[in-house]
DNA sequence: ACCTGAACACCGTTCAAGT
DNA sequence: ACCTGAACACCGTTCAAGT
């Protein structure tokens, strides 16, 4: 499965040989069949000798652009943080100021995300937690999880929810969310469709962060 | 690292030889050392031939008790949710009736056994939703996760908890925990230890869960 | 029954060599 | 710079053979 990749050759980096010697952007054509076989096989199945015969290159190629197998697949975390952060962010952005109706919608983008790259997010969270994990991997991680807080502190200053650390209240959306998600097999929970319970299971934690009249 | 299993020798059983033909107890030696290996190195570190190495036997000798290595793995999740029910039953027996005393004692519990047993939940979990998943290890699934719905049940009958489906009322507090252990690393979240954690999260929860008066 | 050794088709990583 | 082929030390699995 050969794909272009826009803007992959450089001005007048062109070969005019059958078989270019360059690849073009060896290291872009990694990332993306390497996060086709996590979706097709899961991690397991992530070899690079067989992404590099999938490309036309030999299997000593990668270590060009990453200096091993753990190293590709923190890239791919890494990328798998920012495209998360993007979907909170237009999730943030598109909700208003109502804090039970931007934390829904912060809370669908989660589940939403997680849906749809359960794969990817196993390894996000995986390459997060393993003891080396590099650094540029957790700052990207910090970026996407700040967005719950943000709200946190934005429903506080309209006395929506009881005062407290905002990372430390929004902790419980996230991890409800997150166990949500783990304890849920391709999009329901004991036959019970994961966005249902998502609304029920914020309608509950959110009476429970309303300040006490 | 030899280990002795009592009764692992039959009685007539014995062998002369110094290095006996029969292992005597191959099975259960190969679960330890594949769960002491998981606990050092995850799951990528257990390999067959090696366990084999360590326990002296030919690498082959795996296949006449587990049918692959995959086999193995699934015994060590189902062996992992026995000892995960075996601890909610012991939760769920020490505390009294009051909803919110025993929906704390199951949760600390719980979290307890993810502290406790990181690498090995997270088998117990990957194996779980495995399309292929043996029904005897969704059997062992099932049986360590009624325990909290019993608890919704009983406190449903004491006027604590909203009506309501019990198995999906728990999952609210199931789902926060999973993902609470899911975002800690070695028992704290940026900084706040796990256990902390816990208590506030059960309270948040609990007060949404109550019956509007 | 239970275990073995050789064989097969894979891995990741290293390294001297090529253009 | 970027890529290659051979080599090394591993895998899981299969299979005919041994006791």
């Amino acid at each position: 499965m050969l794909q272009f990749f826009p803007g992959s050759c450089k001005l007048g980096e062109m070969t005019t040989s059958h078989r270019p010697y360059h690849h073009g952007n060896l290291r872009e054509a990694l990332l993306r069949a390497a996060e086709a076989a996590l979706v097709n096989g899961g991690v397991q199945s992530i070899s690079l000798r067989e992404l590099s015969r999938e490309l036309g290159v030999s299997h000593t190629s990668p270590r060009r652009h990453f200096a091993g197998k753990q190293a590709l697949l923190d890239a791919l975390a890494i990328r798998g943080f920012e495209r998360f952060d993007q979907a909170l962010s237009r999730a943030a952005k598109d909700s208003g100021r109502d804090f039970q109706n931007r934390l829904t919608k912060l809370t669908r983008a989660y589940v939403s995300f997680a849906l749809k790259y359960p794969a990817l997010l196993g390894l996000m969270f995986e390459a997060k937690h393993r003891p080396d994990a590099p650094r540029e991997l957790l700052e990207a991680s910090e970026k996407a999880f700040g967005h719950a807080p943000a709200a946190f502190t934005a429903g506080q200053a309209d006395g929506e929810v009881v005062a407290g650390d905002p990372g430390r209240l929004s902790l419980v959306i996230f991890a409800a969310m997150q166990g949500l998600i783990a304890l849920s097999t391709k999009g329901k929970v004991k036959g019970i469709p994961v966005d249902t319970l998502v609304g029920e299971i914020i309608e509950r934690i959110i009476l429970g962060l309303r300040p006490r009249s």
